[in-house]
DNA sequence: ACAAAAGTGTTAGCCGTACACCCATGT
DNA sequence: ACATGGGTGTACGGCTAACACTTTTGT
């Protein structure tokens, strides 16, 4: 993202990504110091240009397995932005891409290599440009996936209790599921696999872990949680 | 669309248009014959070139306007398709858009000149390169819109009847909602205003014209038509 | 014994679906 | 009078939300 290097006559392709991440019974999102002009310090969404011979979902996969080590992460598009004026630098179609990956499995030695950071979703500072609009919509988008999809796969460790799977939905709406009700209602959705083992920590009882069912995607359009979000 | 002028060095943006329709109680789909090679009388969606210093969204509305004489037309973005092998002609990102538009009020002249044709929603023929994907992936987004929003404020005429509007929702989803329960619904929903004229035309009773009312579209999350699409 | 989280059971109310039924009117 | 589409009423069933209740086990 060399600026100098800017042709002003020439619109460039970029990716920027909103990585996704569960940590903590939050819900978070990872950042990046820039490093460069300009807004040289400020926070932002990691991005790339999109090189000639790959395409932007492409250009996404490298971006991404160069800040977290990982390949293989969920990828979905969310939207382009294309105001020849939205980047002060120089004329700059880019596309948005949600990430969602396993804080656990990815490499913190390349996260602070990069000056990244992980922010509570409810604490993301002021992104430059127009990336608080890129996070503001791929938030929305993946609320709007939450339900109508069991999400969790990509977010969560392989094994879980149903405790966190809901507590990634507690924070992903930003209120507080029922615990009984949505134990059966995830249940009821067939897609989760009850393991022999118990998660001891977080109960005397125990809490026996799931993993998802090894199937695609199931595409539910009828909703999850129908009264996720509230107006 | 000069494809001799093609830079191969080079990669290009374009917007395509899946032009939506409703007429005759069959939703449509305006489809194009090429006149330029590669593809030569072949059918496409209508496209076009994003100039230096213009958004998708510009480009997209200059060419609706051109090719419908029509302005402020809905336009909701559906998909970028940017496979650098996309388009045999040349490389070629294209951001895909969704028009809705009021049939009778398009220039059906313009429509002739540029050699179009309107297709009913089940009857769209083999298009070129992946415009079939485009197509797809374009209308599954406008059903999914369907179940969250009362559309037809964009397809329908200003004023119409409840009978009117279920027959679009017949043909978006390919099934026959039951009158008594599609008017309850769709009153419930309270963006429709009854007006004092009754169309006589399609039974000897009459039925009352509506309109939606003069508000912004609400975003609506929870599903009208949970049922609507079935597996 | 008690606390605390895991997990099950119960009930009331809402909403969608199916379908019966009345209405208005041109022929 | 009757056929036809417009429009209303009703009853059943499934789902959800609220919450009471039981289970398990470390302290």
């Amino acid at each position: 993202m060399l600026y100098d290097q800017y042709d002003k006559n020439k619109r460039y392709i970029s990716v920027d990504c909103t990585i996704f991440g569960y940590e903590q019974d939050q819900l978070k999102l990872l950042v990046f110091k820039r490093i460069i002009e300009p807004a040289l310090g400020e926070w932002s969404l990691i991005g790339g240009w999109v090189k000639e011979n790959e395409s932007a979902e492409e250009a996404a996969r490298r971006v991404l397995h160069f800040i977290t080590g990982l390949s293989d992460i969920y990828l979905e598009q969310v939207h382009v932005f294309s105001d020849p004026k939205r980047d002060p630098g120089g004329n700059v179609l880019t596309v948005v891409f949600n990430a969602l990956i396993k804080v656990e499995e990815h490499s913190s030695q390349l996260i602070e290599k990069y000056d990244a950071k992980w922010f509570s979703i409810d604490q993301v500072p002021k992104l430059i440009f127009d990336h608080d609009d890129m996070f503001r919509i791929a938030f929305e988008k993946l609320r709007l996936k939450a339900t109508y999809n069991l999400i969790g796969r990509q977010l969560l460790p392989e094994k879980f209790t149903i405790t966190q799977l809901r507590n990634l939905y507690n924070a992903i709406f930003q209120k507080s599921f029922d615990p009984g009700n949505f134990r059966k209602k995830v249940l009821s959705l067939n897609v989760l696999e009850q393991l022999e083992e118990k998660d001891m920590t977080e109960s005397k009882k125990g809490a026996f872990y799931f993993k998802f069912k090894d199937i695609e995607e199931s595409n539910v359009v009828e909703p999850i949680f129908r009264n996720a979000i509230k107006f």
